[in-house]
DNA sequence: ACCGAAATCTATAACGTTATAGTTTTTCCA
DNA sequence: TGGAAAAACTATAACGTTATAGATTTCGGT
């Protein structure tokens, strides 16, 4: 076997040739050998980790993604909406976190107001920018979700659909979030409770109406919906619109709340008529946050774990990316009495 | 010149090649033609580009990558710290918008508590995952800079470091904001300022009490520092530390404060024993957020657009990108009185 | 009508990896 | 001792792109 002439050092980063040149086998080789296939010896296994150790060879992203087809990219697809915000940037952080000592890398795609929350979404797939996605704001008959199930390109929602179509998901149980939330203004004697729902568009502002009006009428209360604001309308939309309703007559005691921002708003919207919480009225909010408690002691505050949503979607990600035969995995997080703060 | 024994259209994502066959050409001059370079007929580029219109073409971002270099990706390197997590959300999004239209996608390489700061650092430019990085939570002596910039990797910062490094950075002039907080805590008459200041070991302390103490100073007030806890410490310590100091005889009755969570606790704190903000005292506060206003309208705040930032370092880190040569870009954003809310 | 220059276009190799189809070496049994 | 089977390794091509050097065509001038 003549040696090639000089086994020069090369500069830069480690390759698989390099580790081909230093060993004295092939680049086929070294690479077998490194993914432990079964028609490598061992030690000659243990020689190449030895090397590729000591080099710090990495492999390289590009030629495995071209070669493979294979990005080792999950694509977060978050909207930029004020309020979900907080939760986005928890749900990024606690992802991130699932995929530390794992191949993936984290992009993320915001989609914008101006344009088609579909866009994203076809970049992705058209381009096979990523192995899979993670979206928010799900919606009850989400176009995203369609296709993205009919082009077999793996993702996980926050949020459920009502697609019918089977795929991993992680869920707040908004549903059981307002009945408790009903069910601990009624402990404190109100009796006319009023609900500021999350738009329609969005698939849990139907879970959390149904809990709502079931609540109220398991505890014999009566039960409103605003009309005039959404809880993601915007501070200055909802403390006008509470302040609106909470000055007619016939006033609501008791009000229901999913956000942060809206909890607030709710709240000063109805002390700008004067009206005191705890006193005149109380609230009961979620959310992900640890701020309410120290805006007005008085709010009944159930608190929603967005960082447990980021981590379980990113696992169940990579196991719908890595086995499309295993079952997808869904979560369902319950809230309790217990999570009262 | 003999037709090649079928024009078969190919199926799957349309390459150079599919437009080769197309259009009759060799791959490397639909590769030229599409970068519009001068020797290409005017003609041909004509047809060329018609077809990679026609049939969505898109490059291959692996192969390209693969093959020059670069990554046409831009991380963004955050701490998880919670305060700081509304900053980083904003910053990415406005990071995010600034690149939407070009080649870019963002990367998010979160670095955590239990990790050595520089480990992310170190892994982007070993691997050259990305073109250049953006990161946050600078230090005086900020051992990430120097090493990007022994480097010669591409990187822009969201605060300022006195390494006598001259990179991008985008920093919130917070010795401005001292200055103008003190000065607005003196016209309404407050005589003993308590400053809650940032970890020493980030860069903008000392900027902010540098501010602070010239502030004072120039209004003939009584500065003092509050010890034991800092604006990062968490809510929970910022309310136990402002609370025992505001119980001690020469109490402070105004105070200097960096961001919404400390601000809250802080004055959880004092309101703890009694005293009423407006009142007893009043304090002064930078957020990014717009919550505070809400909390107690007695609040002084001066508003913080993280957005601008996220924008500014994206576009000044492109910029460095992609020409070298040019100077570098920082801003200094530096706020007025006009900006209280 | 010819030549050199300018204008267009193309073949080839390479980036780093892996799947495929070998080839070589070793082992073991009759 | 021969030879087949098993074990260990390797050459080649391909993923999609672009830089380089070279090939072909067109054109202008005399």
């Amino acid at each position: 076997m003549t040696e090639s002439p000089l086994p020069t050092i090369e500069p830069g980063r480690p390759t698989l040739k390099t580790i081909a040149a230093e060993s004295g086998l092939a680049v086929a080789t070294v690479s077998r050998a490194l993914k432990d296939a079964s028609d490598i010896g061992e030690e000659t296994k243990r020689r190449v980790r030895e090397i590729a150790q000591r080099l710090g060879y990495r492999p390289n992203r590009a030629a495995l993604r071209l070669r493979t087809g294979k990005t080792n990219v999950i694509a977060l697809v978050f909207s930029t909406e004020a309020d979900v915000m907080n939760h986005a940037s928890s749900l990024i952080y606690s992802a991130a976190e699932a995929l530390r000592g794992t191949a993936y890398h984290v992009v993320i795609m915001p989609f914008f107001a101006d344009e088609d929350p579909m866009a994203p979404i076809r970049y992705l797939v058209e381009t096979e920018s990523a192995d899979g996605v993670i979206l928010n704001q799900t919606m009850p008959d989400d176009p995203r979700v369609r296709y993205l199930a009919d082009h077999n390109f793996p993702f996980a929602t926050h949020g459920r659909t009502e697609t019918g179509i089977d795929h991993p998901y992680f869920d707040y149980d908004n549903e059981a979030f307002a009945r408790i939330a009903v069910q601990e203004l009624a402990r404190r004697g109100r009796r006319h409770i009023l609900l500021v729902a999350p738009p329609v568009s969005q698939s849990y502002a139907a879970h959390m109406t149904t809990g709502f009006l079931q609540g109220c009428a398991d505890h014999g209360l009566f039960p409103e919906i605003l009309t005039t604001a959404h809880s993601d309308s915007g501070a200055v939309r909802i403390h006008a619109a509470v302040a609106e309703r909470m000055g007619l007559p016939n006033r609501p005691d008791g009000l229901v709340v999913g956000s942060t921002t809206a909890a607030m708003a709710a709240i000063t919207g109805a002390e700008s008529l004067g009206l005191t919480i705890g006193t005149d009225f109380d609230l009961a909010a979620k959310e992900a946050l640890n701020f309410l408690f120290r805006f007005r002691r008085e709010i009944i505050v159930l608190h929603e774990d967005v960082g447990k949503a980021g981590d379980f979607l990113a696992r169940a990600l990579m196991a719908a990316i890595e086995d499309n035969t295993l079952a997808p995995r869904q979560f369902l997080d319950r809230p309790t009495i217990a999570d009262l703060v």
